[in-house]
RNA sequence: GGUCCCAUCGUCUAAUGGUUAGGACAUCACCCUUUCACGGUGGUAAUAUGGGUUCGAAUCCCGUUGGGAUCACCA
């Protein structure tokens, strides 16, 4: 068997957001686990939405996920070779000129579909006469193109879906080329797939009708049809969440402090029989990938699931997968992460042990006397719990009377790592003058 | 409306026709930590609905209801 190659293929008329990036991962999962390849191929036939800025969007995004890829491809570049598969697709009769403008096309759907039938093309333009196409070119009329479907059972096997079957008659002829003579996406997707060798292609469920055309469009440019995975579809609060609605984007996400890891962790793992666990690398993730364990419904997204989940996460992060994009002692991380929602808090407990703090003070009498028996460095484990004894003894207080003013004190915060382990990474002096309320 | 897909705890799901309907996340309780958080241990909680087939149905069949996709000169 050949080595697997797929691609992801997003058009630049949008930023990357959840929809997107679930199907980029999937592949990217499905290249890396069998050792194959991921092409990135941006599909910006639509001149008129494609925006140099979405594409280097779409890059970003891409990179800080961590979804390299190994090469790719740009449809807009591709021009004249559509055009050579387009005429000899016209010469074969697959391709057909079609001359009604857009409102006469949606005011047949529309007329179809009051009458309770489905709105399906209904080959017109194949009927008409050498005068009438006269008639129309004098008009001034552009013909748009159409390839044209032939009959019977369209049949794939799916990775996620088994067996699929369309009726040919069921489906419109897909139009292929616009009045103005630009490509849609039908069929420079399938030229570039079968060109570029794709041998998987996993997409989104809104793309199945496509599919069942497309199998024909790559028989008749005699290309070898590849394997379709097709993925549910998540849906959200707001109902659907395809890529076209996508609210969620990746970048916002990554502004707010989400981990790309949790990105994909979640992404991978939701809408199947396995529990959304962290994962620290995308390749171990990639080995866990099985297409069977897929559900057949569509999951809910949770913006504020994923945060939760994030935050854990970042909780258990182990100091390997962090050290490279923080400056830290590993002793540090293991001390604070537990107390961390984003990686980018841990600037703060940075900063409140070697940064000057104003403390908090809630009971003085209490800190002034805490100060009093702090013990000399060095400390050793047992410091603080022989220090905190000694203020309990000599004071009487205990619990959270005791420890949630020297928490404030000392840290200025009410919640934070243990005292225990945090109080010898701020050192005697610091904890001296806090806990006598000076600024240190 | 045609075509296609889907329906199990709040959420994601497991259960070759026979299980006390299981797990994970969330939630709640308790434990640990002489505070908070982290962590640990337990608990609550589900087969949309009506028929049928069967000794026996979450599971197979039909209907109903509900959800989604698609039917673009978007991708």
């Amino acid at each position: 068997m050949s080595a697997i190659k797929v691609r992801f293929a997003p058009s630049p008329t949008g930023y990357m957001h959840i929809g997107n990036t679930r199907t980029a991962i999937f592949n990217w999962l499905l290249a890396r686990k069998n050792g194959g390849h991921f092409m990135l191929r941006i599909d910006d036939t639509d001149k008129e939405r494609s925006k140099p800025e979405y594409e280097k969007a779409i890059r970003e995004s891409l990179e800080w996920l961590g979804l390299n890829w190994d090469s790719e491809a740009k449809q807009s570049k591709r021009f004249e070779r559509y055009e050579e598969v387009t005429k000899k697709l016209i010469e074969d009769g697959r391709i057909y000129p079609c001359y009604e403008t857009a409102e006469e096309l949606d005011m047949m759907r529309k007329k179809l579909m009051t009458k309770g039938l489905p709105p399906i093309y209904d080959r017109s333009a194949l009927k008409l006469s050498a005068e009438q196409i006269e008639i129309y070119e004098k008009e001034g009329r552009k013909p748009h193109y159409r390839f044209k479907l032939n009959d019977g059972d369209i049949v794939w096997q799916d990775m996620i879906r088994g067996e699929c079957k369309y009726e040919a008659k069921n489906l419109s002829d897909p139009v292929i080329i616009r009045a103005d003579g630009s490509y849609l996406y039908h069929l420079p997707s399938v030229i570039d797939d079968s060109d570029f060798g794709i041998t998987h292609i996993v997409r989104g469920e809104d793309h199945v009708t496509n599919t069942a055309a497309q199998i024909q469009m790559f028989e008749a440019i005699g290309g070898k049809v590849p394997t379709f995975a097709h993925l549910p579809l998540l849906t959200g609060q707001e109902g659907k969440l395809s890529k076209r609605l996508g609210s969620i984007g990746v970048l916002d996400l990554k502004e707010r402090g989400i981990e790309p890891m949790a990105i994909s962790s979640y992404l991978a793992k939701l809408g199947t029989s396995e529990g959304i666990l962290p994962f620290y690398d995308l390749q171990s993730l990639a080995m866990t990938l099985d297409f069977h364990k897929i559900g057949r419904a569509q999951p809910k997204f949770s913006e504020e699931e994923l945060a939760h989940f994030s935050t854990h996460l970042v909780r258990n992060m182990p100091f390997a997968a962090i050290k490279d994009r923080v400056d830290l002692e590993e002793k540090f991380w293991e001390t604070i992460k537990g107390n961390l929602d984003i990686v980018s808090d841990c600037q703060q407990w940075v900063d409140i042990c070697c940064k000057e703090v104003k403390p908090v003070i809630e009971n003085a009498d209490l800190c002034k006397k805490a100060a009093d028996l702090l013990p000399q460095e060095p400390w050793n484990d047992d410091t603080f719990a022989q220090w905190t004894s000694e203020i309990k003894a000599q004071t009487g207080t205990k619990g959270k009377e005791l420890f949630h003013p020297l928490r404030l004190a000392i840290t200025a915060k009410d919640a934070g790592p243990e005292l225990k382990t945090l109080l010898p990474l701020i050192g005697y002096e610091r904890v001296y003058k806090r806990l006598n309320g000076i600024v240190a």
